[in-house]
Order: structure tokens, then C-alpha cells, then sequence
DNA sequence: TAGGGTGCAGAACATTCGTTCGGTCATCGG
DNA sequence: CCGATGACCGAACGAATGTTCTGCACCCTA
């Protein structure tokens, strides 16, 4: 019995209101203003609504006790294939899992993380293309296998990290570029954290 | 000129407190809470340091005059390679851009968001690898080029769509699999938005 | 058709909010 | 030594907030 959102049957409604509300401006709107949002108009019925969110754990308070999203707020759906396609949004959890947000998915520490574009296509062949914007943990080492952001000749490129006889070399995945072995020490940026992509609409 | 958060010197601290505050509740305070947390005890003093994050742009307005965050207030550096590499994190914005969160960068509407985790490598020459997260717009047209999520056979199946004929057709990127050229009306679940990839260490 | 639960409206009220205005106390240039 | 400026405190006040309580029109079920 995983989801439980429909004891009223509006309260999905409501909620995605306010999930949509919140995407827009970053912030929890007051009762009357929610009242408004979800075209009741009155601050009592939004009261209980609050209460039934809270206890669901979509939404929560400050210490100052001031309204803020619970640990479920965020909450996205990750279907995974096959589902029946009469039903793909069907409670049962068949197929579902859950992810909080994109970020907290793949950021661990946020001070540690960049974002880098892609440039070029020497890391095609393991999906990264150009314009993607590579996840970065910043860290001076790394293990081979792992991708990389190394700095070379005073740029950022993107290999994976190899080793050929005790030495460190930077493999591109794409047999059109050779082999970078690095004269000296190499100078690890940061390694592959993840990986996203935007399609521009 | 980039940066102008030095104005009275604290106003940079009084900054990344609140971020702190709002990284850990995801909501912004009253101004007495700020205060507190400032450790300054004059709510008028947070109104003016309020008027000038807002001036600076990390601050704003909801049409209802509550307080939120403003668009410079989750910046976050992205690295346009190729940088220097002894000051990669120079303020000079050379090779720099902004994105506030993934999240936002990814998803526009969070209620019609999901994440389908690819099967297959059927659309391996488009860089969507098995086990990849694909963000998906949920809607119930698309058009011909567009990554589209389609039900096919019970199934979620990630494809370009194209036309043949006035006809709509699936193609793969992929050349070991087939155009699939559905019979009868073709039922789509959403069209693709972006792509996370996890880096699992 | 009586009765009990739901889904919402409306008013009353103490509390809290943000603004405005007038202070105080250091620092600093001249 | 003086006036200006900047950083902050404190009180007062109307407006807005969230809570509580009552009311009412619906269904259902009996």
C-alpha cells in the first residue's frame, strides 16, 4: 500500500497545484493564497488539507513553524519499463520507484560539484555528446575505469582514466582520437559524478 | 564588474546563511526568523538588507508579495571548457555560465514530469544508454524528430518519431532494430524533456 | 425520511507580519 | 572638532496570517 493521496479525491489535484506553484516560485504560498490556487475559498478547508499533506508527509513545518515541504514533496516517479499501459500512473507500485529530486540524486556534496559542458565527440561511443553537461566531483584522484576530467594543455577534457604499465593514460572513447599518455604528472580535475542532458524545445 | 555582493560586508555572509537556511528548509523565513539567524535583532535592518538582495537580483516577489528567492539565488557555475587551468574557479565569468538546480533546468512542469530508466540500446546512437533516465514531459502529441515515449505492445519504448506518408512511424538509432510502423492509431506517453545519467560508485 | 458523514463556506479572533520612523553609537574625512 | 555616513536598535501600527467554530448542502445508508 504504497501511495495513499486519494482520500479525498481532489487532494492529488491539489497537491500537484502546489507542486507547480512551488516550481515556479520556490516558495509555500499562504492559506489565502492557496485558497485561491485551488479555487476553494476558504482558509479552514485549506487548513485541513495542509493537516492531511502533513501527516502524508508531502509537506512539514520549520522549527519557526513556518510551512515547508516534507520529504515527499519532491518526490518523482521512475517507471520502469514494462508497464500496463492502460494503468502507468495505477497506485500499485509495479514498476515504480521513487527519487526525490534530480539533484540529490546525483549531487552529493554540492560544494564539491560542478557542472562541466561537453565539447567534442571523443567520449561518443560512452554517451557523452556534445552540449551534455557532465556531473563533476571534484577530486584530485581517481581510479582507472573511472571517467575523468583531466586538465590538459590548460583545457578540461573528458577520458576515461586507463593504465599502461604503471602509468596513468587518458583513453577517449571514440577510435577516431589516439590515446593521450601525459608526459609527467597527470592533473586530475574531478571524475564523473553523472551525467544530463537538456533537449531544447 | 561582476559580482556586487560586498556592499556593506556582511551582506555576503547574511547570503549564504540564508541559502543555508533555505538549502536545509527549502522555504525563505520571516523577517524575524532572518533576524535570528542573522544575529541581529531589528527586523527593520532585515528589511533593508532585504531591499538590497532584491536590488542584486537574489531576491524577488510572488504576484501575492510574499518574499522568494530571486533568479541569482541558486546559481550555479557551469564550465564552458576550455578554462585555464590554475584558476578554474576565477570570478571572472571567462568560460563561465549559470544554471540554478538541475531540476529546474530539466523539468518545467514537475505534475507532467517523470523518469522512465531506459531498456535496451535500441537508441544507443543517440546517446540513450540502457539503464540512463530519461525525463519525460508527459503530453499526447509530439512531433516528427522528437524523442517520444510511446506504448507500444503493453510496453514503454523510447524512439525517434518520424513520418512516413502522412503516417507516423518509431524509429530507433540503432540500426539492428526495425522502423516500427504502428497499426492503427499510435498511442504517446510523453515526449522526451532531458537525460540524467547516475555514475554508481 | 431520518440520520450521519463529507466537502466546503464564512466569520471571529489573537497572533504575527512587514513597514515606517526616529533613535544611538561608532568611524572617518576634512 | 565637526558633520556626515553607515550599521544597527526599538517601538508603534495597520494589514495579513492561521486557527477555531459554526453552518449548510449534499450524498449515502438504513
Amino acid at each position: 500500500m504504497p501511495l495513499n493521496t486519494q482520500k479525498p479525491q481532489r487532494d492529488r489535484e491539489y497537491l500537484e497545484k502546489l507542486q507547480d506553484y512551488y516550481a515556479e516560485h520556490k516558495v509555500i504560498p499562504s492559506y489565502s493564497v492557496l485558497a485561491g490556487l485551488w479555487g476553494v475559498s476558504a482558509k479552514s478547508w485549506v487548513s485541513a488539507c495542509v493537516k492531511r499533506f502533513e501527516e502524508a508527509g508531502f509537506l512539514g513545518w520549520t522549527p519557526d513553524r513556518q510551512l515547508k515541504p516534507g520529504r515527499r514533496f519532491f518526490e518523482r516517479r521512475v517507471a520502469d519499463a514494462p508497464v500496463h499501459a492502460g494503468q502507468p500512473h495505477a497506485a500499485a507500485a509495479d514498476g515504480y520507484d521513487l527519487v526525490s529530486s534530480i539533484d540529490e540524486m546525483l549531487v552529493r556534496e554540492p560544494s564539491k560539484t560542478e557542472l562541466i559542458r561537453v565539447k567534442g565527440d571523443s567520449m561518443i561511443d560512452a554517451g557523452i555528446h556534445e552540449g551534455d553537461f557532465l556531473v563533476v566531483e571534484r577530486r584530485h584522484h581517481a581510479s582507472p575505469g573511472e571517467v575523468v576530467v583531466a586538465i590538459v594543455d590548460n583545457e578540461f577534457t573528458v577520458k576515461y582514466l586507463g593504465k599502461e604499465r604503471e602509468e596513468l593514460v587518458l583513453r577517449p572513447a571514440n577510435k577516431a582520437y589516439p590515446v593521450i599518455r601525459p608526459r609527467g604528472r597527470l592533473e586530475i580535475y574531478g571524475v564523473m559524478a553523472g551525467l544530463v542532458r537538456k533537449v531544447f524545445r
